[in-house]
DNA sequence: GAGTTTGAAACT
DNA sequence: CAGTTTCAAACTC
């Protein structure tokens, strides 16, 4: 009954490659760039911020199911709703739409995969379909089940490393994208190498998420290398052949049993094995089960135990950020420190030019009183006194007009009766009146007779001084992200081009290449086995490095991408 | 296209 | 939480 309707619902079943979760940090400063009316980034950093994430961190409510589906018109990623190799264009763009032919389910359970993207079921070929506008009670009743069984039910499956979001939307040689499936796989016989395998569906690799058994689906395995290379990219037959042939041990198994664990997991013990003596480790301890193996990742894990549990499954790829151990709980500590004396050095510089201003006009306006005759002072004196007054504590609006400051351009997305963005606002909320207010009062901005906030009468000069207040921060904070892309860009340069060399020498075990450049003791420099030295050197203190990236000016900023020659050491700084 | 295999989801 | 069943997609023939 009733299925394969819908049809004056919004975009249904949008199948839009998995958006690769931007760079967060690079998001923030695009949104600061917002705020202080700046561009921040070389156009060549900003191209690679590319794509917002989809709604991927909105938790589906049960309410929000029924009643807000234009929301979930954009599709949250699914295994199911990933591009799958045979149903989309290689650039990501659907090639058709997916069609459940769900019959027992009603398609109310995730066994639909459009119930479990969150769509309704058009155009499918689905029997007694309850996933339509007609059954909404059912539906949400489904939904309001599913989500008290789990509640990421509805959420993507398909999530960016938390330790390695700039990998996530880059690629691989293979074509693989570096996002781990939140709960993994579970696969046994089919190696995941086939889309039974919700990773390979997904078009990623298996991590440490996975407890699958046997799995070849890990960077550097002969097996899924067959399937994707050799100009037979896109043929599905011959990947399959390929699959099927990697399953049964027919494809690059020579030299090894492919017993229960996988020569994934061998090969990764070894090829890590000296990394797991890095402190670095012990901050993540859960993914010691896996290893990271992308080459440019700047950090690695690795199994603690090399002879663990052989049904843990043989994937454990972990991925790591490229600003891990770059950023310190003292290095936010000093930022907000840094900022927050920003702030007061913006408010009392604003305060003296205001100051400044005012006393202008004050001059101005003595020498029109004494010019004028007597008469006309007897008639309009108590007129004139009461516009003057009137216009006093807007007064810093003229004198903004003739600011040399360009706050102006910060101005033009900020109408005059507006306090802060709300963005501001919201980030502010209760400190509005401690922090900022004490760093203006001390020089005259609570001095006018305005001891109120900006919504009062004389309020337009704290609306400024804030403003200018909120310029300055945030244009400092977005220089400060800036300059962590940079050094996060500059670290994957470098571990990209290391990797490529350790990659050269893989027959080594113990080269791993991604060193953690800020765990160092002290020593300057680490021997790597395959006679890599890596310069590692002793911790930043955090002041050095806020202060570093705060006050560094562009100029300084253009020297760093050409990785110098202390490239660490800069970065460090 | 029918039958089989597979693994996630659901259930116990 | 583990084992079993159900389910629909993937796969094979």
């Amino acid at each position: 009954m009733g299925e394969s309707e819908g049809s004056e619902f919004p975009p249904k079943k949008q199948q839009q490659q998995p958006e690769n979760a931007d760079f967060p940090i690079k998001r923030l400063a695009r949104q600061l760039d917002f705020y202080t009316g700046c561009a921040s980034r070389p156009s060549s950093i900003a191209a690679a911020a590319t794509a917002e994430p989809q709604v991927a961190e909105i938790q589906v409510e049960p309410q929000q199911q029924q009643q807000q589906q234009p929301v979930r018109a954009v599709k949250p990623e699914s295994p199911k709703s990933i591009p799958i190799p045979n149903t989309e264009l290689k650039d990501g763009t659907p090639k058709k739409q997916r069609q459940c032919n769900c019959k027992h389910s009603r398609c109310l359970k995730l066994y639909c995969e459009c119930f479990a993207s969150g769509t309704y079921c058009d155009g499918c070929n689905c029997v007694n379909c309850y996933n339509n506008v007609e059954n909404e009670a059912a539906r949400r009743e489904a939904v309001e089940a599913t989500l008290e069984r789990n509640p990421n039910a509805f959420r993507p499956k398909i999530a960016s490393s938390p330790h390695g979001t700039r990998d996530s939307r880059e690629e691989t040689g293979d074509g693989l994208v570096f996002v781990k499936h939140n709960k993994g796989c579970h696969c046994k016989k089919s190696g995941c190498l086939k889309k039974y395998c919700e990773c390979f569906q997904a078009n990623i690799l298996c991590s440490e998420n996975c407890k699958c058994m046997d799995c070849k689906n890990f960077e550097g395995s002969e097996e899924r290398r067959a399937l994707f290379h050799g100009d037979h990219g896109n043929n599905m037959a011959y990947i399959q052949q390929a699959a099927n042939a990697a399953i049964t041990g027919a494809i690059g198994s020579s030299g090894y049993a492919s017993p229960p664990v996988s020569r994934k997991r061998k090969g990764q013990e070894l090829f890590f094995g000296q990394a797991v003596k890095d402190p670095s480790f012990d901050r993540i301890g859960h993914f010691q089960q896996g290893s990271h193996i992308k080459p440019p990742a700047p950090c690695s894990s690795l199994p603690s135990n090399p002879v663990g549990p052989i049904t843990l499954g043989p994937s454990k790829i972990t991925y790591r950020s490229l600003l891990a151990d770059i950023i310190q709980p003292q290095d936010l500590k000093e930022l907000c420190s840094v900022l927050v004396v920003l702030s007061g050095e913006a408010a009392k510089t604003f305060s003296d030019q205001r100051n400044s201003m005012e006393k202008q006009v004050e001059d101005q306006r003595e020498t029109l009183l004494a010019s004028s005759t007597e008469e006309r002072l007897q008639n309009h004196k108590e007129s004139d006194a009461d516009k003057i007054v009137a216009n006093d504590c807007s007064s810093t609006n003229h004198a903004d007009k003739v600011s040399p400051d360009d706050s102006s351009a910060d101005g033009a997305d900020m109408p005059k009766g507006r306090p802060m963005s709300p963005g501001t606002l919201e980030l502010m909320c209760d400190e509005q009146d401690t922090m900022f207010m004490a760093a203006a009062s001390p020089h005259g901005l609570m001095g006018q007779g305005c001891n109120t906030y900006s919504q009062l009468p004389c309020g337009q000069g704290m609306t400024e001084a804030h403003a200018e207040q909120e310029r300055i921060v945030l244009t400092k904070f977005r220089d400060c992200l800036n300059r962590l892309i940079t050094f996060g860009e500059i670290k994957e340069t470098k571990c990209s081009s290391l990797a490529r060399t350790e990659l050269g020498n893989q027959k080594d075990p113990l080269s791993n290449g991604i060193g953690n450049t800020r765990t160092g003791t002290g020593s300057q420099r680490r021997p790597f086995s395959n006679g890599v030295v890596k310069v590692v050197p002793p911790p930043a203190k955090p002041t050095q490095m806020v202060t570093s990236i705060v006050s560094t000016s562009d100029s300084d900023l253009q020297k760093i991408p050409g990785l110098p020659q202390n490239g660490d050491n800069k970065l460090k700084s």
